[in-house]
DNA sequence: TTGTATGCGTTATCAA
DNA sequence: TTGATAACGCATACAA
C-alpha cells in the first residue's frame, strides 16, 4: 500500500500540529492538552502509525534499553546449564525493573559471522560465564564506552564483577573428603577451555586454564590434594560426568575411593557410573558435586556439595548494570557458597582394594 | 577525558579523507586503497574510535540486526522447558548466518513496565508458545510492519507459523492406549491457559482453552475418550507431574489405569507417583508421554510418546526469519511427529481394582 | 578510488 | 501548552 511508512511528522501535520508536540505526546514528556492529544492520536490511527521508530528514538536519546548478555558456545548448550539458568533467571528479573531487555550475544568463534559484541545496539554488557575470549571482550565493550559486568571471570581492577569464592569452597570439600580418610581421589573439573575436549590434565595444561571458576576450584582442591590426578570435562553434565566414571572405575586398581566434581550434574554422572560398576556410594566411593541445584532423578542420594545462590549471583549482576545505567559505580561482589554434607560422602574403605 | 566521543567525521578529519571515505573503510562497503585505509585506521586508533555507532547505523541501514523472540513467563521458567530450549537452539543456530542476535521478550502481564514488542528495535519477531496475548502481539508486530513467524500459536492466515500435527499425534496415542483395552483413562493436560492453576477441566474450561497446543492435544485425546476425564497442571515440570499422578492413584477404587500426558515430564511425574503409590508401571498402570525428550533419571524406563523434532521446529522458524528478511514469503510448515512405543504402556490389567 | 550532499525519524532545548 | 530549530551519527546515490 503505502510507499513509506508514515512518521512522526506525517502524523503531525495530518493532526495540524507539531512534530515536537505530537512526539510528546507519544513520550508523555510534557504536558498536552486533551483536544490536541486526541487529534494526535486520531491522525496516527488513520495513518497507521504505531509509535515512534525505537532506532530513531534509540539514536536520539543515546539509549537502546538493551542490556546485552555474552555467554559462551551455543544457546543451547548454555541453557541446558541449570546453574545458568538460574542466573540468567536472576539477571532478567533484576534488569526487568529497568525496562530493559536482554539481547543474547554468543562469542563462539569469532570467526563465524557478525562481530555483535562490536556492533549490537547495547546500553550495557554482562559478561558471563568467563571464557577464554574474556579480556578481548572486555577490552572491545570498554573502547565503545559501554557499561560492564563480569559474572565469574577475570575482570581487570575496576570493572564490576560479581564472583564466588570457587576456591575457598572446593578446599573445603576437598579437606572434607580428606578428612574422611580418603587419599586415593581424584578430582573431575568443568572444561580447562572453552571448546576443550575431555581429557587428564597435566601439569603444562594444569598451568594454562583459561577458565577461571575451572582453575580456582581446582585450586582449591589442589590446596588439599597436590598431587591428585584431575580429569577434564568437555562440559557440565550428567553424560560427561557419566563418562569420566567409567574411566575412573574402569581399572579396579587404580580405583579412586572418592571423586571431587566440580559440578553436581558431573558427580550425578559419576554416581551412576558407579552404580553401573557395582560399586556402592557412599561405602565404597565417595563422590562429592558443586553447585547445590537440584539435580532431577538423583533421590535418594542427597549429594555432598558446595551450594551456590545462582540466582541471587544474577540478581546481583543484574543490580550493578542497573547502578551502572544510573551513573552509579557499583562495587563488586564476591559471593560466599555453604557446605553441604549429604550421603554421597563417607569414611574411605578401610581396606585399599589392591596392588 | 573526551568531552564526547569520537564520531566517524572526527575520524575522516584526522585521516584527511572525506566521511564517506572512512564510511566505507569500516563497512567494506566499497575497495578503498590500501594507504587510506590504514591512515583511517590510524586516525580511529588515535582517537579511540571503536567503530560506527550502532544506533546511527541501523537507523540509517534500516535494520538493526535483531530477531525478537517473545517467551511467555519469566525466562527462567522458560528455559526450564527442555522442548522450548531445543528449540530455541535450533532457531538461534538458523538466525546466525544473517549476523542477527536474540532479543528476548518477555510477554508477561502487559502493565509491567516496558511495552517491549511495541518499542524493541527489532527485524523481525518470532512468536513462540502460543499464549493467550498472541493476537494482540500479532496486532502489535503488523502495526509496526514486521515481519513475524509464529511457532505453534493460531496466527491467522497469512502468518508464516511452523505447527506440529498435535492433534493427530495424541490421537494415535490415546488409541494405542484403547486398543491395549484401557477404559478407566485420564489425560493430564499442559496449562490451559497462561498463568492457569492446576486442576480439572470441566467442560466450560474446556471449551475455552487458549493455549493451542494442549487445546489440540486434549481433542486429539478427546477423538477416543470423549468423555474421560482431564486434569490441568500448571506448567510442564516433573513435579506437577507428580502432584497430578499423586492425586490420581490417591483414592484405590477410582485409580485409572492409564495416563496420557501430554509432556514427558508430566509423564515422567506420573510415573513417580505410581512408583510412590506402589503401582508398577506398565503393569498396573500405562503412562504415554508426548515429546520425545531425554528425560534425565528416567531409566529404566523408556516412555511410550510421540516423538516432536523440536529443534527442528526452532530452525524452521529461524529460516523463515531469514526468508522473510530477504523478502521471500515463507509457507507455513506443520511438522509431523513419530510415535514410539516405550516400555510404560501395555495391555490393561484384567481386573478392574474395584466398583 | 574518493568526495559531496542529503536524509534516516526522532527528541531536547529553548523561546513563544 | 505549543512550536521552531538543531542535532543524533551514519551510509548511500551520484558525481568527480
Amino acid at each position: 500500500m503505502n510507499a513509506r511508512r508514515a512518521t512522526i511528522s506525517d502524523v503531525a501535520r495530518t493532526a495540524g500540529v507539531s512534530p515536537s508536540t505530537a512526539s510528546v505526546v507519544f513520550s508523555g514528556k510534557t504536558p498536552v492538552s486533551e483536544a490536541t492529544r486526541s487529534r494526535v492520536l486520531d491522525a496516527a490511527a488513520s495513518l497507521g502509525y504505531s509509535g515512534p521508530d525505537p532506532r530513531a528514538a534509540s539514536l536520539r536519546r543515546g539509549r537502546s534499553g538493551i542490556v546485552g548478555v555474552v555467554l559462551q558456545g551455543r544457546l543451547g548448550a548454555v541453557f541446558r546449564d541449570p546453574v545458568l539458568r538460574l542466573t540468567m533467571d536472576g539477571l532478567s528479573d533484576a534488569v526487568a525493573p529497568l525496562g530493559a531487555d536482554l539481547l543474547l550475544l554468543h562469542d563462539e568463534g569469532k570467526g563465524s559471522g557478525a562481530p555483535t559484541l562490536l556492533t549490537a545496539p547495547i546500553d550495557a554488557a554482562v559478561l558471563v560465564g568467563c571464557s577464554g575470549l574474556l579480556r578481548e571482550q572486555l577490552a572491545t565493550v570498554r573502547s565503545r564506552g559501554i557499561p560492564v559486568v563480569v559474572i565469574e571471570g577475570d575482570a581487570g581492577t575496576d570493572v564490576p564483577r560479581v564472583g564466588l569464592d570457587n576456591r575457598d569452597a572446593q578446599r573445603v570439600a576437598a579437606a572434607h573428603v580428606a578428612d574422611l580418610g580418603h587419599r586415593n581421589v581424584v578430582t573431575l573439573t568443568l572444561p580447562t577451555h572453552w571448546g576443550a575436549r575431555s581429557g587428564w590434565i597435566t601439569p603444562e595444561i594444569e598451568a594454562a586454564i583459561t577458565v577461571e571458576v575451572t582453575r580456582e576450584r581446582l585450586a582449591g582442591f589442589r590446596d588439599r590434594f597436590p598431587t591428585s590426578p584431575a580429569y577434564a570435562a568437555a562440559e557440565s553434565s550428567i553424560d560427561e560426568g557419566l563418562r569420566a566414571g567409567r574411566l575412573f572405575f574402569a581399572a579396579a586398581d587404580l580405583r579412586p575411593t572418592a571423586v571431587v566434581a566440580q559440578s553436581d550434574l558431573l558427580a550425578t554422572g559419576v554416581i551412576r557410573a558407579a552404580e553401573e560398576a557395582g560399586l556402592r556410594v557412599p561405602e565404597d566411593v565417595s563422590v562429592t558435586g558443586f553447585d547445590g541445584i537440584d539435580v532431577d532423578g538423583l533421590a535418594p542420594y542427597v549429594l555432598t556439595t558446595q551450594v551456590q545462590a545462582a540466582t541471587l549471583k544474577g540478581r546481583i549482576a543484574g543490580e550493578a548494570v542497573a547502578a551502572l545505567l544510573s551513573g552509579d559505580i557499583p562495587h563488586s561482589r564476591e559471593l560466599t557458597c555453604t557446605f553441604r554434607v549429604g550421603n554421597t560422602s563417607a569414611i574411605a574403605p578401610a581396606a585399599s582394594p589392591a596392588a
